[in-house]
DNA sequence: CGCTTTTGACCCGCGC
DNA sequence: GCGCGGGTCAAAAGCG
């Protein structure tokens, strides 16, 4: 049983036509909410790539409870940037190493009127000096979109040997308004 | 055994 | 001033 299922941690067996998980949504199966990116060359991912109207500038204040007086720093411009996608899998392996440091349930901004509830989660690259940031929202109602906002640049090349995903994200820079 | 996820608490800004 | 909403910490549990 070397082989029992597709979970093999080689990437040897992904066919390197990734382009097509841009192209072709049909055939899928919702078969798998497990499914994982970079496993699932088949999933039905209509993504929408969203850009802030504004640059969000967020205090990089430090949160010690100590007295360090008030940080005028935070005027620190962070780029971010989100985009919106519809898929299964909650979070889009882009090749970097995330590390999940929290998750909270808020409500979801854009129907602040209904009241929807949204599972956010809070990822933080591993990447030592790296301190890029990433939050995943999801609607507990329906878990079909997916809104992914990062926050900062990675200074460090990726160069996982995942797969093919170079290809999806240079369909990002297609997109990306930066 | 080391790293990641989970989860409640804490902190802080803002609105009332 | 207080309560609420959102972001982060950190200890413990989980997993390979």
């Amino acid at each position: 049983m070397f082989f029992p299922i597709s979970s093999s941690p080689s990437e040897a067996n992904m066919a390197p036509n990734s382009c097509q998980a841009f192209n072709s949504f049909h055939g899928d199966s919702s078969n798998g909410l497990l499914l994982d990116w970079k496993s699932s060359s088949s999933r039905n991912a209509e993504n929408r790539f969203i850009q802030k109207p504004e640059v969000e500038e967020t205090d990089n204040q430090m949160m010690k409870p100590s007295s360090v007086g008030k940080q005028k720093e935070k005027k620190i411009r962070k780029q971010r940037y989100a985009f919106e996608t519809r898929s299964q899998v909650d979070v889009l392996d882009d090749g970097y190493h995330w590390r999940k440091y929290g998750q909270k349930a808020v409500k979801d901004n854009k129907f602040p009127s209904t009241n929807f509830a949204c599972n956010r989660s809070y990822y933080r690259c591993t990447h030592q000096g790296c301190n890029v940031k990433k939050q995943v929202q999801r609607l507990t109602k329906d878990e079909s979109v997916v809104v992914t906002t990062y926050e900062g640049m990675h200074t460090h090349p990726i160069h996982k040997p995942t797969d093919n995903f170079e290809h999806i994200l240079n369909q990002m820079h297609i997109y990306k308004p930066f």
